[in-house]
RNA sequence: GGCGGGUUGGCGGAGAGGUUACGCAGCGGAUUGCAAAUCCGUGAAGACCGGUUCGAUUCCGGUACCCGCCUCCA
């Protein structure tokens, strides 16, 4: 069996990755706040812990993996979308308003992720449909002296767990130095979190022992991860940033809640997107969603290849000159494999990559070879366990691999004028029909404007000892085709 | 202030204490009416200063610069 290797955050070394039961291997991530539309960097976890997915799936079988991610559905940006539509007159409640919010953004949200190539995880719940875990688990560790009602409010007592802050490499009293933590009447120390909070009368709301209220955001990972994973699992996921505070946080509550159990064995933290060298930020001006580079048409595909070629644990960089790159690769290797069969397995190099700690720069670099050497099968076998060249993502392939390839799909298109009805297929074979005898009589200032015309709507004409073909550009232009 | 990441050839980007990364671009050649594509070949690196070593881009220490987290912005 494939030997996996991984860089633990929790010891800061990359160890042998042994799972606690090979038949069913358990990985939680921390999925978005729905409350708008993801952003590049949010894609960023996605994908790697994707590809980790896959990665396990190959080596375990695709039915001993168990992939966690939640959405978390009570959060203040979203109670404030809903205020704000209620305020411009919606007459509809705060909690339809909010359903309604939530709804729709987490359809954009698997929208979008199934657009750049990701598969859904086994389980995605969502915070409001474990409420009742997660008062359980509070009332827990009340009971067990970790923490304190006060006002409606519940804290976690951070001075009752010794290994607080052992995650992110901070010392409770470092922390205090640092002035930044909030303090507030209800809680006994300033670094104390919370675990619930009262709501008011507009807010959204459950009924618990400490009033009506609604959850912490950190228990609300460590309440679902407990419910769908048990008390000990093997990797936990998600962005640095995230690692303080929350998965600190996440790990007290259930080192406490849970203390027979080990929690996430393996911590995996992935580095964060830049845009052009910088943080992506709205005040920057280079804030963008997944959805506003596919609308730009850039196909999925090709995000996702720019974010592996950069590996988890660097910054990644985001540019137009990468996203070019990229699809000139894979409008490459999608011809090549194009009616290859995939090998029954992937290519023992790629494989090794992914399985050094996510290798999957080097991964792609192996696949380079594989095409170099002409190992089709190899590279298309590959490429899938990437996530890369599948069936799903192959939507943008159509007007940009091989001509014949786009002569099939060109055959749908279908044009009426003139009383007859012709097909792009058929129109751009009369034109290049019209240019072989023009090439055939020398005239080739003739061929060449055809094939000048042919290129400036789109199609890219390419002579072979067979004749020429042709291929449409994503710029292929329908309208202006019939105009020539 | 505390914690963490980065710095590799023109660009992107990996691994390994000593042996070609890889891709793009460039250059030379084959092919072509010309292109495109393809094929063959090829130059080019390791921020800076020390240390360990027979030998370091790879290990250790320091410096500089860039970036992030510490603010429920992944």
């Amino acid at each position: 069996m494939t030997t996996i290797r991984l860089t633990n955050t929790k010891t800061r070394a990359k160890e042998v990755f042994d799972p606690i039961d090979p038949q069913n291997v358990r990985m939680y991530v921390c999925g978005p706040t729905v409350y708008d539309r993801a952003h590049l960097g949010n894609a960023r976890p996605v994908i790697v812990f994707d590809v980790l997915f896959r990665l396990l799936r190959q080596v375990y079988g695709a039915d001993h993996v168990t992939y966690v991610r939640n959405f978390t559905d009570v959060d203040d940006k979203i109670n404030a979308e809903a205020q704000r539509r209620k305020s411009l007159g919606d007459p509809r409640s705060l909690e339809d308003l909010i359903r309604e919010r939530t709804e729709e953004t987490i359809r954009w949200y698997h929208d979008d992720m199934d657009a750049l190539g990701a598969l859904r995880p086994t389980r995605e719940p969502r915070a409001t449909e474990w409420i009742g875990a997660m008062i359980a688990m509070i009332e827990d560790l009340i009971a067990k002296g970790h923490a304190y009602a006060k006002d409606g409010h519940v804290l976690f007592r951070v001075r009752s767990y010794e290994g607080y802050g052992k995650l992110s490499g901070r010392s409770v009293d470092d922390m205090i130095a640092g002035a930044r933590v909030e303090v507030a009447p209800f809680k006994e120390d300033p670094m104390d979190f919370v675990l619930w909070k009262p709501s008011t009368d507009d807010l959204p709301g459950w009924d618990s022992p400490w009033g009506r209220g609604r959850p912490g955001w950190h228990i609300e990972c460590s309440a679902m991860s407990h419910e769908l994973l048990g008390d000990s699992f093997d990797i936990h996921g998600g962005g640095i940033d995230l690692q303080f505070p929350h998965h600190e946080n996440e790990i007290a509550q259930s080192a406490c809640a849970h203390p027979e159990g080990s929690f996430a064995r393996v911590w995996m933290h992935n580095e964060m997107l830049q845009v052009e060298g910088k943080k992506m930020s709205k005040s920057l001006g280079n804030f963008f969603t997944v959805r506003d580079l596919l609308d730009k048409g850039i196909p999925g595909e090709v995000i996702r290849f720019v974010f592996l070629s950069t590996h988890y644990s660097k910054p990644m960089d985001w540019t137009e000159e990468k996203a070019k790159q990229a699809e000139a690769t894979l409008r490459k290797w999608r011809g090549l494999v194009e009616d290859v069969e995939p090998a029954t397995t992937p290519a023992p190099s790629v494989l090794a990559a992914l399985a050094d700690d996510l290798n999957t720069a080097g991964g792609i670099a192996e696949m380079h070879k594989l095409a170099g050497e002409g190992d089709l099968a190899g590279l298309k076998a590959s490429a899938e366990l990437l996530g890369l060249l599948t069936p799903q993502l192959e939507d943008w392939a159509w007007r940009a691999v091989t001509g014949r390839m786009n002569a099939e799909l060109a055959r749908g298109y279908v044009m009426r004028a003139q009383g007859h009805v012709e097909t792009v297929e058929e129109r751009i074979s009369t034109l290049l029909q019209v240019r072989a005898d023009a090439r055939k009589d020398k005239d080739f200032r003739k061929a060449d404007s055809i094939r000048d015309d042919l290129l400036a709507v789109g199609v890219i004409v390419k002579d072979t000892p067979d004749g020429a073909t042709w291929e449409l550009m994503p710029d292929f232009d329908e309208a202006r085709l019939w105009g020539l």
